[in-house]
DNA sequence: GCAAAAGTGTTCTGTCTACACCCATGT
DNA sequence: ACATGGGTGTAGACAGAACACTTTTGC
């Protein structure tokens, strides 16, 4: 470096999860450089002098993925001085939830997608920060249909189902959930159904008003 | 300063409440320098190198307040580029709840408790970190009896509910307060009661468990 | 015709809400 | 004796949990 100054670095580190192959996979880059050469880590970057953290993020997360308008939520500040072996590196993470058809990412030997119950060794403390997002991603779900982010924009009601069981790691009840999900508002029946899966076609389902954070639309109970 | 480099700087800033003369209050100082010199903030102060957020935070908590071992939660990190008129500063945010009676703080011109309702014009963004600090205590009370944090040792119920009130800004029913409160774990009754204020004695009641985030201990209601 | 997933209601239980009067003490 | 805050119970509404069978299609 340039001079004996001491100084923090800060980065945005961004946990990018979609569903993909029926599984809850979260985006990994394989490191090019040491500190953890070759490891797997979540994407990030530096924060830029002119960007607040929303737009570093965005900025990351389009670089990564193509993708713009998404949820995306800053999830947690780590800044452990012994998280980055060589220099002192504060990260904000966040974390953004893809629909797996949106997303323009080629995936090669240093990009690829890796299944959130099955990671391989990470760099840095890049495990805890998924691990954190997947704690986030099951608040914001139960109180708000946040997973329909992660479906195709047409999905049916088993596939939305497997989404809350993958995220909420437990079996939820098919009536049950049938009967809170199709309560809440933004969900629209159409008149189309899935086909050649399997037998029976399944009714589609889609989401109209994008309105996160609602208060009301919470529809996974909290409890044990 | 030393060099040309532009790097970003980062701060904790802890918002640090109490509830002092029946309303809910926060330490603030007054700046003794440029920029928003003469204007309140919360207090703050640089990370060091050795130290991580938590640490940081928990260190200008003593400085100011001389207060330890109590409720710090991380809060949210601060970093548009036009927060700090003059440098790039990036803040992480904390909020600690402490109860007014452990505090050894000698408040001075410069060192001063407000009312959360009723707040100067603050320096930076700091009044929306003081607004986003009380959303999340809202947020801690629907789940967990974090109030007591807040509370004398020894307490009576109505004591507690008034301090659920300010934090909520609604008032409860006085039945249905004490019939959830009273359920909850760590809480215990003491055979002991409240003297000379107003009328007939208050009984006093404690927490000995102190088990912050227990799932069970929700009572506040979400709704509306 | 059978395998496989889609779809559908009712009952029970616990929790939240609304609501009004008597009690113990100080003055 | 009265004013002040302390303390108590019940009934109705609502939401979550448990639970099993019929329907539609592909093969």
């Amino acid at each position: 470096m340039f001079n004996e100054i001491k100084t923090h670095e800060i980065t945005v580190d961004i946990v990018i999860l979609t569903i993909k192959q029926d599984a809850l996979q979260v985006l990994l880059v394989k490191r090019a450089n040491e500190p953890f050469k070759d490891k797997w880590a979540i994407p990030g970057g530096y924060v830029r002098m002119s960007e607040n953290l929303d737009e570093a993020a965005m900025r990351v997360l389009k670089e990564k993925t193509n993708v713009e308008n998404i949820y995306l939520e800053q999830l947690y500040t780590f800044g452990d001085p012994l998280r980055h072996p060589v220099s002192r590196v504060i990260t904000c993470a966040y974390f953004a939830l893809i629909r797996y058809e949106d997303i323009n990412v080629e995936t090669t030997d240093e990009v690829a997608w890796h299944k959130v119950f099955d990671l391989p060794p990470l760099a840095f403390d890049h495990k805890e920060i998924i691990e954190y997002s997947l704690k986030r991603t099951r608040e914001r779900l139960e109180m708000c249909p946040v997973a329909y982010q992660l479906l195709n924009k047409k999905f049916t009601l088993t596939e939305m189902q497997k989404a809350y069981e993958m995220i909420m790691e437990r079996k939820l009840d098919k009536r049950n959930f049938r009967k809170k999900v199709v309560t809440t508002e933004g969900l629209r029946e159409l008149n189309e159904f899935s086909k050649s899966t399997s037998k029976r076609p399944a009714r589609l389902y889609t989401f109209d008003t994008i309105r996160l954070n609602s208060k009301r639309a919470h529809f996974i109970k909290k409890g044990e």
